[in-house]
This record gives C-alpha cells, structure tokens and sequence, in this order.
DNA sequence: GCCAACGTTGGC
DNA sequence: GCCAACGTTGGC
C-alpha cells in the first residue's frame, strides 16, 4: 500500500491523440507503448497519479496539459488483436507481454511548456530526466516532485 | 553472448 | 524530409 501519489509524463503524436481528443472521452486505454522500460514504469501506476500530457513530433513539442491514472495497469489488449497496429504475436493472454493503464484528462495548460523551455532550465531538472536528455525516445518516465513542481512553475511564467 | 543491420522515434 | 540516437533482432 502506497500513500503517496506518483508523478509521470507521457508522450503523445497529437496527431494519433491530443489532449484535446483526451478532454472528449470518460478515460482512454494507454495502448500501444511496445518499450520495456516504459511499460515497466506503466506497470508502478496507480490510480490518482499525475500525468504530465507531452505532445511530440509536432511543430511546438511540449507539455499541452495535466492527465492521471485512472485504472491499475492491466494487459493492452490491442496485443492480441490480429488486425492491429500493435499486434504481437509472442503475446498470449496467458502470458501477456504489455500493460497498459486508462488516463483520464484533468486540465490544458494555460500555455503549453515546451521542451525549448524545459531544455533552458535543463540543470534545474537534473541529469536524470529522460525528456531533456538528447535522443531519447522513451514515452512514459517518472517525474519527481520536483521536477513537477519546478514545471509547474514554468506553466505560471507562461 | 556479441554485434551488425535494421526499424523507429522524434527534434529540427 | 533528414538524420541522430536508440532499442531490437538475428546470424554466427
């Protein structure tokens, strides 16, 4: 039993999926993360974390806005299904190799955060922080309360 | 178990 | 559209 709540970010084409596609629907499946690392961090969420929502490959890259956990991890199902994307066929329900959780939208930014900023106070953030570390590709990482906060700080310099 | 080749991510 | 960085695959 865990009392405290975990911070998260994760990154979405929005494109595939905004923010704003989050804002219109009750909760959405996370589907479709096929990195271990990632998913292991998918697999510590627990209901009531707090997301930071990131737009990628996008003309501004940064954070659009605040999601959370809405559901325990469970198996993607999109890993079964023949016809998807997603598909992999070493995956079996038995023994499933994905999980995903449901995210739920909470608020846009007043102004997104964008990785030009967060990349300026890159030292503020610390070494550890996946998102300004060159290449990385990782989409879902922990964020310390922080770097949450220190985030959240940008939000209100707009 | 090494590592070259390949595919993907994602900023620019 | 380019390409650097990275993870995964598969031959050996």
């Amino acid at each position: 039993m865990r009392q405290r709540k975990h911070h998260w970010l994760m990154k979405s084409e929005p494109d595939a999926f905004s923010i704003s596609d989050l804002e219109r629907v009750p909760t959405e499946p996370w589907s479709g993360v096929r990195n271990y690392q990632a998913r292991n961090f998918m697999r510590q969420m627990q209901p009531g974390d707090e997301v930071f929502f990131y737009h990628s490959n996008t003309d501004v890259p940064g954070i659009y806005g605040i999601a959370e956990v809405a559901s325990l991890p469970y198996p993607d199902p999109t890993q079964f299904e023949r016809d998807s994307h997603y598909f992999d066929p070493k995956a079996t329900p038995e023994q499933p190799r994905w999980d995903l959780v449901d995210v739920r939208f909470v608020r846009h930014f007043k102004t997104p955060v964008t990785l030009a900023a967060m990349k300026a106070i890159k030292d503020d953030l610390g070494e550890g922080f996946a998102l300004t570390q060159n290449g990385s590709r990782l989409s879902v990482m922990p964020v310390t309360p922080a770097q949450w906060k220190r985030i959240l700080k940008l939000e209100a310099q707009g």
